[in-house]
DNA sequence: TTAAATTGTGGAACCGGTTCCACAATTTAA
DNA sequence: TTAAATTGTGGAACCGGTTCCACAATTTAA
């Protein structure tokens, strides 16, 4: 490992100044034409790039976005970083990932300040460190994923839950299925999982439904989680006639257990996802299911990212992201029943 | 967005030099018990924490990994980062993700370059820029997931593809299926497909088996590409009796298909899936697979890198993952036929 | 009581760049 | 032909830390 050739090597061997060097890297127009031919053979002779690092102490600005995710079983968090590292890239931006687990509870307070001038901004996606995050805005942009704040100068990417739901609810009721008929299970009960359980809670206190509470479980996400918590509910004495999973993977169990308990999906239960519909309609039988690109939200958050840091004056943005209720084969419309 | 707290107004506040901060934060027990509380006294009234830009530009050390993967749309990308990330948050590290999509062939190679002070390795995952990573290891540790490499100094993670298809060979040859009722189905034709392919006909090869050259055919990693290229297999004249699919997604794409061809699965024709087999024990029915875990193939880089980084002398580190055929519903024994 | 070893400290130099500003050389205007 | 404006250049200072090393103060050994 032959060592890096520095600013002042350039500058040696092309017989110029360092400031000289730096100009033709920086503001080529500024210098002359002779020189920056010089200085650029000199730099390529000798493989010179100029170190970010050292770049970035003047700078203050490293071009480069955290994301913090917390490291969840769901693919969700996946495709929101593959979204923002698209759009980042596509700008010349990197992208820092940072795990938040609730396990880093300590060691992530530590190590995000720590970043602090590594960092142009953050992308928070519902975590457990709400408050820090909020404190961090006061030192750089901060952009909030699907989790809710009480200040006003944080941007804000979120999925329309309310709307959601009321898509969902009005098109069971129109289908037959009263609010006694109704399961819901829910992810991991975490921030993220509070804010869809208030969303729902709200939309069914207006429309005047009211759930069963047995009928409203908290499972963990992924696939074997939907299986578990559909064999409960199968098991009860008053099975319900509908179960929503608040993602699809956990769906996609939850109508394997219905399969391997002797009953048919949507025959004798039908069940609805939520988010990631990348599959749902390519499942057996394909999955009814409240639409949205989660991939949608990285692009959007990394988005907002670049507006704040051209502009720190713009007005807060806010994006919603808006679910397609998309109507498969896992629901069967009880119509003609006689109840 | 008040200034930050430097080293030098530490010094000031706690009336001691900035080398005594310096020390302090660093080796606390070369400095004395009261001059430590002193400074830290002053550093936490000023809300002082060391910037990593100014330590990393004399370390030459950032505690950060690049991840260079291609911006696929197979989840197996997303598995690997989050593999990464765990192991390296674990231990204090940080994670940079790079897209090398073929769109940014050469960005890209500007952009890594300009990244290299930044991280103390590189993780890369079949991309397109082989030849310029190997040219990045005479300047730090590089490992490759998935890739081959003529250097004999780049510690590696590969998936034992030879056993892999030795396995699933030997089991549908066993099951009565002949190799021309086999058909194959890749992802995109790229490096790392190639490598796949490679594996594959060597297998073949050595077992004396000879596929039908329209039962290979390349699709393109997604759920829909996998229903289409099943949708074309089954219109040939003479139909493969078993799809292996390189990928899981694209065979439950492939199910659907059949299923909406109005044929059974695996009645009609059998299906095998590879890769990513989280949810294949729950798709209907339940897909035959070759089982690995991509996480698996992050942590391991992850954990390569970090070796590495520990003792440079270290002989070539390899991680051979090796895959583990689960027997499903999928496919379905011909043992009985009589052809 | 004195010499030697240990402990703690801070100034100077450095990491590799950028910015500021004075100044020399050249070009343009009078 | 001379004064004013423009162009190009590089030394010094700086960004915010760490490392090196000399030296003072204290402790231990003789």
């Amino acid at each position: 490992m032959n060592k890096k050739a520095t600013i002042m090597d350039v500058a040696r061997l092309a017989g110029v100044g360092k400031t000289t060097v730096s100009r033709v890297f920086n503001k080529p127009e500024m210098a002359g034409k002779e020189t920056v031919e010089k200085v650029m053979a000199a730099a390529k002779e000798l493989g010179y790039r100029p170190s970010p690092i050292a770049r970035a102490l003047n700078d203050t600005k490293s071009r480069t976005i955290s994301l913090v995710v917390p490291n969840v079983e769901s693919s969700t968090m996946a495709e929101i970083i593959r979204g923002a590292m698209q759009y980042l890239t596509e700008r010349n931006y990197s992208l820092l990932v940072l795990d938040s687990s609730e396990n880093y509870a300590t060691e992530r307070d530590y190590f995000h300040l720590l970043q602090e001038r590594m960092t142009d901004g953050v992308i928070f996606c519902h975590g457990s460190a709400k408050e820090r995050m909020e404190e961090l805005r006061d030192l750089m942009p901060v952009v909030f994923v699907e989790s809710s704040s009480i200040r006003e100068d944080i941007d804000k990417v979120l999925v329309d839950g309310i709307d959601a739901f009321q898509k969902l609810f009005s098109y069971l009721l129109s289908s037959g299925f009263l609010d006694e008929d109704i399961a819901i299970v829910y992810g991991k009960e975490d921030n993220f999982s509070r804010l869809r359980i208030g969303q729902c809670e709200k939309v069914l206190e207006e429309m005047g439904l009211e759930l069963n509470p047995d009928n409203v479980l908290y499972s963990n996400w992924r696939a074997e989680d939907g299986y578990d918590s559909m064999k409960v509910l199968l098991g009860r004495l008053k099975r319900p006639k509908v179960v929503i999973y608040l993602s699809d993977v956990m769906a996609l169990g939850g109508m394997r257990a219905a399969h391997d308990l002797g009953l048919i999906v949507p025959d004798d239960v039908s069940v609805v996802g939520f988010n990631d519909a990348r599959f749902s309609a390519f499942y057996q039988p394909s999955l009814t299911t409240l639409d949205y690109k989660p991939e949608q939200l990285g692009i959007a958050a990394a988005k907002q990212i670049l507006n704040r840091l051209k502009n720190s004056e713009l007005p807060v943005q806010i994006d919603i992201l808006t679910t397609e209720l998309l109507i498969n084969e896992s629901v069967k419309e009880l119509k003609g029943r006689s109840k």
